[in-house]
RNA sequence: GGCGACAUGGCCAAGUGGUAAGGCAGAAGCCUGCAAAGCUUUUAUCCCCCAGUUCGAAUCUGGGUGUCGCCU
């Protein structure tokens, strides 16, 4: 929503401007020509984008793509090592402020849910960086067992979690119990006003035409050189955990293995994909102040 | 033309007399530092059609239709 000029001046907080939205629903196209237009800078909120390499796989956008816009939160780290969503709010919140303090409007554009609750949304995380060690070891336990363990130590958090199968969750709210954090329950439901002042855009299209688009995508970037560039990932870096879970990267691999033909890999690929974009849809779905643009129309006449 | 096998939801498929497993695809949802990850829920008034046997049939019998295989 456009505010009127003497709204803006009253209104200390920064304004930014989010575009989210599900893979391959244009999202990249739509905030580069938003910020041509509106002299923005883009900042991504792309949980995959900020490693070096993961270009084609992820749709990464090129130089020539960007056109001059400057871009930020992309190719921050090697494959190797795990970035955090809580990483990516505390980097990201201070590239929109030095982005403010320049005269020019950030965009933060992306589909990693995650990402925008923290940066935008203002919830409160618990200040508990990952421990890999007690990771581990609580990683041999049962979902049932780490339940009870959970229970134990924050019973209300326990009861907040929706399913006790769900052991990456578990494990998480045991690690923040045990490392002195607030337990979840008694952040959980909580989130302050955000400290931006900020304007939802929502890309998407009905949903088979989305699939189509996501099946084109895929087909394309087979063209633009995907194996390739899997090989040589796998090359470089190993079979490091986020370049084997990554939807595009992960397909490649099975074919790359035997396990499957090439166009076995393609189409669960794009069958992965359309799982992930079901996933992100009921995400922002959630968000109220998300103005959707169910078919989103170019804002110059020319789109590729 | 003859012989044989099989016909179960979008796909694969279990079930051989007691009132339709399961998987995949699809749909909905959860998410507070691994999130392109992880997790939850959900989908056949009905088993190719018709007739019959039976208290009761997807399951048995007869006929029809279709598909596949083999033979001439």
């Amino acid at each position: 929503m456009m505010q009127t000029l003497s709204e803006q001046k009253n209104n200390r907080k920064p304004r930014v401007i989010a575009v989210v939205g599900p893979t391959a629903s244009g999202k990249t196209s739509y905030s580069i020509e938003l910020a041509q237009r509106i002299d923005g800078e883009i900042i991504s909120a792309d949980s995959r984008l900020v490693y070096r390499g993961f270009d084609v796989a992820c749709a990464k956008p090129s130089a020539e793509e960007r056109a001059g816009v400057p871009h930020y939160m992309m190719d921050i780290v090697e494959p190797e090592f795990d970035y955090t969503a809580g990483l990516y709010a505390k980097d990201a919140k201070k590239i929109i402020y030095d982005i403010v303090k320049r005269g020019k409007t950030p965009i933060v554009a992306g589909g990693t849910g995650l990402y925008f609750r923290l940066l935008l949304e203002n919830y409160e995380p618990p200040k508990i960086a990952p421990d890999y060690e007690l990771r581990e070891k609580l990683k041999e336990l049962s979902a049932s067992d780490l339940y009870e363990m959970l229970k134990e130590m924050d019973p209300e958090g326990a009861e907040t979690i929706e399913s006790g199968n769900d052991k990456k969750k578990l494990i998480r709210a045991v690690e923040i119990v045990k490392l002195g954090g607030k337990p979840l329950s008694l952040i959980r439901g909580v989130s302050a006003e955000s400290e931006f002042d900020v304007e939802w855009i929502g890309l998407n299209f009905p949903r088979e035409e989305l699939y189509e688009r996501i099946n084109r995508r895929v087909d394309l970037m087979l063209e633009q050189g995907m194996l390739d560039e899997t090989k040589y990932l796998l090359k470089k870096h190993g079979r490091v955990p986020n370049l084997v879970c990554t939807i595009g990267y992960k397909e490649m691999i099975m074919y790359i293995d035997g396990l499957c033909s090439l166009e076995e890999a393609l189409e669960k690929l794009k069958q992965n994909s359309r799982k992930y974009a079901k996933r992100q849809l009921t995400w922002f779905r959630k968000n109220p102040l998300i103005k959707w643009n169910t078919y989103p129309e170019p804002i110059t006449k020319k789109r590729k």
